[in-house]
RNA sequence: CGGGGCGUAGCUCAGCUUGGUAGAGCGCGUGCUUUGGGAGCAUGAGGCCGCAGGUUCGAAUCCUGUCGCCCCGACCA
């Protein structure tokens, strides 16, 4: 019976294992409409606070939150030939603006007299609805640079959806900057990426390679893109941020000029840049495990739950201290942030069922304390990451909440890291290479290898493995990935390694 | 859009071959007993058997059509 009660497991079926997480640590479900997903408060809590978070990051760095609208219309997305190509698959189209009684039946269908003038895209991204407007909002150099960011919902019509990790809609931010000069825009990308670097990194606990992506990955309508990569527990890639340097190409294209200094007219140079509910796939396929959600302390929508136990006689001073403990915690401040604390004083449920039902819900730490406990003056403490349950006098409860805290976000960390030093690995043979991607359905880690920097090789190499170019690292993880070596494909000439994996 | 599978209770599924009053487990309600790693007993509620036609005295079951979903490929954050 217990059995069922659980996930199944990762080396079983990793895609079925995370399926189940999402849905038993009751983070979303599928709607009705094929690719859209409903966001449960659990969830939706860690979204919250990644948004806070991020939130924070871009405005101490001079950005200010807009709002663009939803609806483009569709002659916009063409202006960037680039980006039409990128996009106008996968959108969806407003046609027609009201619905009338089935002439024939039940129902309501679409009414064919109001059909609209000219069709109306979702926005899949905001980049012309927003330079449509930066056209007339930049004259001078006096108005830039032009830092300006948005929360919204964007619409991509994907065939193949997965909860968090590809859905037809998500939640995202988009940061839409405007330079004088080329340099500028430059710098706010990499500022951007660094932003996102140290989110996932210090916040989900997910280590991550920033780089730069390959002509063919980049991004519709950039001249360069910058991403973040992190790898999952079934080795593969998963694309977590991206940052994008889109030169004077969408100035060009919606004829954004500003008179500069010297008094000449010049196109601005623009960036853009996103992460997405996304984050939340990346950090479950990052962290958890088995027994359901693993969380790290700063994003967990619960810190600490307490389950008290006993009933009866026992229950009233049990609650009492429970109260407590809880008042305290909640009192106390944790990286910058009130303690998360919910007690679960449900009385029909065993307290075993308590824990086992918070840690599929990935909740970091559990309080238990009974009456046994309660004569001693101590309560028992667990963490979600295992090892043995420790008792702890009351009086020290909030100390050792904090230093556990610490001590979870940090371990969390480094257990991801060592997961992904453990799967990363240099290859100079065709051979090599073929084999480490040879198995069915599973990863094969980062591979890092010289490649001669064409699109050729590159779209050969993905045909014969179905591993793509992740990123050409910024900084080289060994000082030797930047000596340089021969194309382990066509064994031409590489001036350095680039990391190779099959992505998300 | 190709290849495979599946639609029966909130969930997971049995029943279909061979037509005859709609089933199980989990979950849910109620009552009693239970509480230190997924409690027990009792009792109840819950169904247009995806939808539409057809065959038949009679269809979850057979036939035709249709819609939807899942998996694997091509495309993507």
């Amino acid at each position: 019976m217990a059995k069922d009660l659980g996930v199944t497991s990762r080396e079983e079926n990793y895609a079925d294992w995370y399926n189940e997480v999402v849905k038993r640590a009751d983070l979303a479900d599928n709607s009705v409409v094929r690719g859209c997903m409903v966001i449960k408060p659990h969830g939706y809590a860690i979204w919250e606070h990644m948004r806070d978070a991020l939130d924070r990051m871009f405005k101490e760095t001079g950005h200010v939150n807009a709002y663009f609208p939803l609806l483009i219309p569709k002659s916009f997305l063409s202006k960037e030939a680039e980006h039409v190509d990128g996009f106008a698959k996968e959108c969806a189209i407003v046609t027609h603006h009201r619905l009338m009684n089935d002439p024939n039946g039940k129902g309501v269908v679409v009414d064919p007299e109001a059909k609209l003038e000219e069709e109306l895209i979702i926005r899949p991204t905001s980049e012309t609805i927003i330079w449509h407007s930066y056209k007339n909002w930049i004259q001078s150099y006096r108005d830039l640079p032009l830092l300006i960011n948005q929360w919204a919902n964007v619409m991509r019509w994907e065939l193949r959806p997965r909860l968090f990790l590809r859905t037809a809609e998500f939640l995202w931010q988009e940061g839409h900057t405007a330079h004088a000069t080329y340099e500028e825009a430059e710098q706010e990308t990499l500022t951007i990426l660094e932003i996102y670097k140290r989110f996932a990194e210090e916040w989900m606990c997910v280590p991550v390679i920033d780089g730069i992506k390959s002509d063919g990955e980049k991004f519709a309508g950039a001249d360069h893109t910058y991403t973040i990569e992190a790898m999952t527990q079934d080795f593969r890639a998963i694309q977590a941020g991206t940052s994008h340097h889109l030169g004077q190409n969408f100035a060009k294209a919606f004829d954004v000029t500003f008179q500069s200094a010297e008094g000449k007219r010049e196109y601005v140079y623009a960036t853009s840049w996103g992460v997405s509910t996304r984050l939340i796939g990346t950090m479950i396929m990052a962290h958890s495990d088995d027994n359901g959600l693993v969380c790290p302390p700063k994003l967990a929508p619960i810190q600490v739950v307490i389950v008290p136990i006993g009933r009866g006689d026992d229950r009233a001073a049990v609650m009492e201290a429970t109260d407590k403990i809880a008042a305290d915690l909640k009192a106390t401040t944790w990286s910058g942030l009130p303690i998360r604390v919910k007690v679960d004083d449900r009385e029909k449920e065993s307290p075993g069922f308590k824990y086992n039902y918070w840690e599929m819900r990935g909740v970091c730490l559990r309080i238990e304390i009974g009456p046994r406990d309660l004569a001693e003056g101590k309560a028992v403490i667990a963490s979600r990451l295992g090892g043995d349950k420790k008792e702890v006098q009351l009086d020290q409860i909030i100390s050792t909440v904090a230093t556990e805290l610490d001590n979870f976000q940090r371990a969390l960390y480094q257990r991801a890291l060592a997961l992904r030093e453990a799967n990363t690995h240099r290859v100079d043979s065709w051979e090599e290479f073929q084999t480490a991607f040879a198995q069915e359905g599973g990863g094969g880690g980062f591979i890092l290898a010289h490649w001669d920097g064409t699109q050729e090789t590159e779209d050969a190499i993905s045909a014969a493995t179905k591993a793509t170019i992740r990123c050409i690292p910024l900084i080289p993880l060994d000082p030797k990935d930047n000596e340089p070596g021969v194309c382990v494909y066509s064994g031409k000439p590489s001036q350095k390694r680039v990391i190779f994996a099959k992505a998300y």
